[in-house]
DNA sequence: CGGTTTTGACCAGCGC
DNA sequence: GCGCTGGTCAAAACCG
């Protein structure tokens, strides 16, 4: 139809992959993240739909198609924090394990990011967080828990303690178990199942306490970035782009705070 | 009422 | 060239 009115091709921002950047499917500026999520009641609705894990963003939903050899439904949205912003994100559940959520961002956004993230972080953590982004309006709270889709399984993060501030604590990938969500990130541009979220599963699925034991914040993010390197040489080798390294940051200076609120 | 979700249809890349 | 499949559109329904 009118697919190429308003609406860029994916490889409009894609990094310079070559001839094959051309190619509809051959999008090389992917970054897919790998979601656990706990195993309990709260998973049931997310079993039938996944309701894709919010980051700081606000998305929306403007597909979902099953996909062969998946019993799972992918589901594809858009960033609607900025109208003209081309990110996109595809959230679909691990084949082999229902448990995992694979949510693969395309695209960058083009404009700044939330910032109750920052201002928030700064306060709790003595500032320890990076200056990511320098929005003056974040995306809405509301935004944010209809992002989560079926508040009645996921508690939303706001309701916690009823303190307002936690939300913004909480990991930009969260879920209805927050506190038990283990996030890989496996940078790839093929297929980000099968062995890779095996492997990385391995590497990252601790138990939260054990990060909030050991000195948080920079631990975590030395350790995504020492254990993400070993990671990618196994693989092949991908352009690491800025925008990976800005999801890097952004995504575990967030992720990190939260580890146990308790 | 505005924004989001759902869902069927369409388009285009890719493999055979 | 054809069929399969993934990605997107867009209208209608839904929701707060």
């Amino acid at each position: 139809m009118q697919q190429e009115t308003d609406h860029q091709p994916i490889q409009k921002i894609s990094t310079p992959d070559t001839d094959h950047a051309s190619k509809k499917r051959k999008m090389s500026e992917r970054v897919v993240v790998a979601v656990k999520i706990e195993e309990n009641d709260n998973n049931k609705k997310q079993q039938k739909n996944e309701g894709p894990p919010s980051d700081c963003w606000s998305w929306r939903k403007y597909g979902q198609k099953p996909i062969k050899g998946s019993p799972y439904p992918r589901g594809y949205y858009r960033c609607s924090t900025s109208k003209g912003c081309s990110a996109k994100k595809q959230v679909e559940r691990c084949k082999t394990d229902a448990s995992m959520l694979i949510i693969t961002y395309t695209s960058t956004h083009n404009h700044p990011g939330p910032v109750h993230f920052n201002q928030k972080q700064h306060q709790q953590n003595d500032g320890s967080v990076p200056a990511l982004t320098t929005d003056t309006h974040p995306t809405t709270p509301k935004q944010e828990q209809e992002a989560e889709m079926k508040p009645d399984q996921e508690t939303p993060v706001t309701t916690i303690d009823g303190e307002d501030h936690f939300h913004y604590y909480q990991s930009p990938f969260h879920s209805s178990t927050p506190d038990h969500i283990n996030i890989n990130i496996v940078n790839q541009d093929e297929n980000p199942f099968a062995e890779t979220l095996e492997t990385q599963s391995v590497i990252y699925n601790e138990d939260p306490k054990e990060f909030s034991d050991r000195d948080s914040v920079d631990f975590n993010y030395s350790l995504l970035n020492s254990e993400e390197n070993d990671f990618y040489d196994e693989l092949e080798e991908l352009p690491t782009s800025s925008f990976f390294t800005a999801f890097m940051r952004r995504s575990f200076c967030e992720e990190r705070i939260l580890v146990n609120p308790s």
